[in-house]
DNA sequence: CACCTAACTCGTACAGTGTTCGAGTGTCGC
DNA sequence: GCGACACTCGAACACTGTACGAGTTAGGTG
């Protein structure tokens, strides 16, 4: 038996008739605040117990295990990602909205990104976000596989684009470094190296001063490389019917 | 002090002038051996000690912490990425080879995919890669800041796609369920919830046939994709002056 | 030779983790 | 009143990363 169907998302909560002072929802919400404020590591089965003010081992009636937790949490922060209706603003726009959000989103819970790898999410909220996806690129006129192939470079983009992102913020979180200073404490280190590395050497010294901002150099990133994808994209839908 | 300056790549390693029985690299070695056969979960100090014949905690001499053990294993990874010399193919080419490799190098080494969102990686084999792609897309033609961002979309596209691809892989893998058997196993889950994503669902029925093996389906996904980018990336080069 | 110091190894211990089990409490329908 | 169900939770188990300090070796110096 796959865990595709024997999973959270069959099985109904367990609830009483009336408010149990313990619900999933309760348990999934706070989890998610605590991921935010502390991630991923600092969210233990016990410290949610307690500030939910009840025994560690009382959340395992509403949730089977902790994978299943974060699970739901995962699945709680899709439901956030934003996915234009077509006729509104057509595929274009309605595609840069969709990355950008998604981006947004992965930022907002960088905790998101070291799960995504571990499990398919077939969640709720994914499900529909990935029904929106398909009436999106569907519209656009992408046809059989390439609608979900579409659909999943902007994805890439956004997952991986978060993913380095999220690294470089974490980073400067711990140390507590100002992000605008992150160049100047990183010089020694880039200084010393240098000679083994000359070509990034040489880029890194030709575009210094605007390279200031980390975040900012993140999100102009990002945006060009939307722009390139939506490029190609559109040139594909464009092509020259005779291929 | 930022944790850039004082990380494992600045504190050089401590050895004897003979050749003691327990190494970093022996250490790093077969702690990715260990996470290739069972993933993040199934590495433990200990563990990884009995495997080398020693007690868990004389790897501390070797290693400060865990995590740095597992910094040091994602930049063993790197040093597998092939970065092309744009001399030899153009660029094209080139980022093909590039993006293509640091996929594959990810669905070898799953686990490295959870890493990459903990902390930058800038480790010597990293460096030297970055080094390279710098050198890569700067024959392409792009200058200045642009220069990384067209490196940041194919190694987003490589990491965002190895995210979803090893998140399968994944799920197949530990229910034991065939590849090829996927689609059939998830129908009656799909076909319950049919009537909440009706978009999706017609996309399904129409490219059922042509869907049924996701190890093909990942890799044409992914090799649309990069050529939409490089299309992008190639629209991009040649833009008229006038801008 | 003795002796010292540095390079390592490792057993013990501590605080914390996820999770199981079984005993408890309350409330609802009959 | 009573049985069944819906929950709560304390104790316990096996496991984790890691600090500490004592122990072992080997090389160099007197």
């Amino acid at each position: 038996m796959p865990d595709f169907a024997d999973s959270v998302w069959t099985r109904p909560p367990r609830t009483r008739g009336d408010q149990p002072a313990l619900t999933r929802e309760q348990i999934v919400r706070t989890a998610i605040e605590m991921l935010d404020a502390e991630g991923a590591a600092g969210l233990s089965m016990r410290r949610l117990g307690t500030r939910l003010g009840s025994g560690a081992t009382s959340l395992y009636w509403h949730v089977a295990h902790k994978d299943e937790l974060m699970e739901l949490a995962v699945d709680e922060v899709f439901s956030e990602i934003y996915v234009p209706d077509p006729a509104d603003t057509g595929w274009r726009m309605g595609a840069s909205v969709l990355a950008n959000g998604m981006r947004a989103a992965l930022m907002r819970h960088p905790w998101v990104i070291g799960q995504l790898g571990l499990r398919p999410t077939i969640g709720p909220n994914a499900m529909r976000m990935g029904n929106r996806m398909v009436a999106l690129f569907s519209a656009a006129g992408f046809t059989g596989l390439e609608v979900s192939h579409a659909a999943a470079v902007l994805q890439a983009h956004a997952v991986g684009s978060a993913t380095t992102e999220s690294a470089v913020a974490a980073s400067l979180q711990r140390s507590g470094v100002d992000p605008r200073d992150m160049a100047r404490q990183l010089e020694p280190f880039l200084e010393r190296v240098a000679g083994e590395y000359p070509d990034y050497d040489k880029w890194r010294r030709e575009t210094d001063e605007v390279n200031q901002d980390p975040y900012a150099m993140f999100q102009a990133g990002f945006a060009f490389g939307l722009e390139r994808i939506l490029d190609g994209l559109e040139l594909w839908l464009n092509r020259p019917a005779a291929e």
